[in-house]
DNA sequence: CCTGGTAATCAAAACGTTTTGATTTTGATA
DNA sequence: TATCAAAATCAAAACGTTTTGATTACCAGG
């Protein structure tokens, strides 16, 4: 490795005027700054960051938990949110967290023990993880990424308004009896979708709407079991209002799986059931039939929440520097700590998996 | 943050001390050790990795460069591959490079900066990317997945074989005439699954098959695009061996692509024209119809390759530390240059998307 | 009772940077 | 020509660790 003490003797110089060279925060004379540049380029000098890190305190890198990668929807956030973050200059910390609590507070350990800037956080489940909290509390910026924690900075989608329009789209097509197949129950993402759903439907005109509620995992596995499930417990072969006419999954995969599942009992989609998902991933376009959903606009979620990451980071350094400055007195209480909560729209996507209810 | 030497004065003994109660490298006294780490809970104390690296010149981290996150095949690799690393105590620092050579340099400088310890590559295009070699020429370990790099060490599946398998399996359906759409031209993975596909056909009796190759990206935008194309230029009106029967796609997200324009097209996968995909990514047992594919063992690929890549760190750091204890003279050439290619085996999953031919 | 090895501890150097106070040089102004 | 500020540079401290002699205390073997 060549260091910047390479660096200086090459160019005949001392170190801090390499350092000054490379910073700026400092004049350098013409000449010399050629020298050294001349010879950093020949020696192919390369700033060691840890060094870097260890003085300035700040690693330039941000954690990113998430629960799942193989599901694209994470996925696609997941790299977002990385090229977000290098684009003005930080690195991404990858987290597996599988939503295993154990696992989330491990990873959090280790990121503080390298000296991360910040927290981007998708929770997966209803408590907030205790090690967040902690984290929260020692002071290190975090910004939650979809599911909402009440007291912490985040980024979401409108879910109530997906529901909603989802349900007017519903309603307005003919259908009284409705399967809704959650996420994990009490989750605010699944609550709030389900709301919408209640909401969009009344606004359609049907007052009273049979609606059936299950509840579980964010899985195509999950839908798929749910709908073979009522199955067997007669909710398809059930007449009337009884029998769900559209199947409304809180997410993509789930739709997925049920999909599957659905044609394994012969019930085609649209025509004997409608069936509806929520993100609005790439495959949910190529399907067959394509799935009516509710778009996310994960790039701009993505976007936002490294963009809100980043601010809190700078006011928490810049709240650092001053407390140094003016240990001796507080000049006035902190000001209001709001708690920002940035809620993009979503797009509802009509496509081939809805159509009215059979009539019989 | 509270610092090591903060533990040292609050239990009474020196940083050294200290140290040594951490790493075990020395004995200390069961009543020092008690006192130290009573002092590292009740102070909270968390090692500063960027420090610990910067003495142990190794920052316990990897870098991963993948291409498309949100590519399930990507993710569920990515997210493996993490978990694989995690569990040896390595961290993971993510990189998009989006097929990009421009990003690929950027972020392997980066990952230099910040003294990762390996790379973990997908490589994307036929050309090694120049960065990288300069990388490996660097002496930065490196192991290259999924995609072959041939001086390179590397983890792949059987690629040929897997084609093999289709091959076999839709001569012995009576298929006389195929599209291939593969993924960018001269890709290795592309190229081996296409050869295996012919030898197969051959084993399965079809000595002369009307093969029609198209070449392009790896996306289910292409697979759709290209069936279009096919079909504008009159490929599926033109009647005996010149009609395909099958398409045979390069990977999951081809097949994707290419089944929603059949659709599109009133072809009916698998009664008009028969389906298959590679990678056995999750979503093609769910779709409509369930694909035919390859099935990759990705848990095990991501496993071997974070295992190889640490085997290949080890080496590296002994033999650092051998030049440095004997560098006078050189005892003995280095040890045959033996670049290891781990090559996993694939498993052919039938589903839906095959049938013989239509007869006419 | 000495000898030597090991256990236990400490002090100091090193890792590669940035930052800061001090010093010298330069150039413009009075 | 003397003065002063700004420009240009350097030396040294600091960041939080690990590592490595050096030192002391202890105990067993002869």
């Amino acid at each position: 490795m060549t260091t910047i003490k390479d660096v200086a003797r090459a160019a005949g110089v001392s170190v801090s005027t390499v350092s000054h060279v490379l910073s700026g925060r400092r004049p350098i004379s013409e000449p010399t700054r050629l020298r050294v540049m001349e010879a950093i380029e020949r020696l192919g000098y390369r700033p060691n960051r840890l060094a870097q890190g260890l003085v300035s305190k700040s690693s330039r890198s941000l954690g990113l938990l998430v629960p799942d990668l193989a599901n694209p929807f994470f996925g696609s956030m997941a790299e977002a949110m990385e090229i977000a973050a290098h684009d003005r200059g930080y690195s991404v910390i990858l987290c597996n967290t599988n939503l295993d609590p154990k696992r989330e507070a491990d990873y959090l350990s280790m990121l503080l023990s390298r000296q991360v800037d910040g927290l981007l956080y998708f929770p997966g489940t209803r408590v907030p993880n205790r090690a967040l909290l902690e984290a929260v509390a020692a002071g290190v910026p975090v910004v939650v990424v979809d599911e909402r924690i009440d007291n912490l900075p985040g980024v979401f989608v409108d879910n109530f308004d997906g529901g909603r329009q989802l349900g007017r789209l519903l309603a307005q097509l003919g259908h009284r009896s409705l399967l809704f197949i959650g996420g994990p129950e009490g989750l605010p993402t699944v609550t709030d979708r389900l709301n919408g759903l209640r909401a969009g439907l009344a606004e359609g005109g049907r007052a009273s709407v049979n609606l059936l509620l299950r509840f579980g995992e964010y899985r195509a596995s999950h839908g798929y079991e749910i709908i073979h499930a009522c199955a067997r417990e007669g909710v398809f072969a059930a007449v009337g209002d009884e029998r769900p006419t559209a199947v409304v999954a809180a997410n993509d995969m789930i739709a997925l799986g049920a999909l599957r599942a659905l044609r394994e009992l012969q019930l085609h989609v649209p025509r004997d059931c409608s069936l509806t998902g929520f993100d609005g991933v790439e495959f949910t376009a190529m399907i067959t039939p394509s799935l009516t959903t509710v778009q996310q606009p994960s790039t701009r979620v993505a976007t936002a929440a490294v963009e809100l990451l980043l601010q809190r980071i700078e006011a928490h350094e810049n709240h650092r520097d001053r407390e140094r400055a003016a240990q001796e007195h507080q000049p006035y209480a902190d000001a209001a700590p709001v708690i920002p909560h940035v809620v993009l729209p979503v797009t509802l996507v009509v496509r081939e998996s809805v159509a009215p209810p059979p009539r019989n």
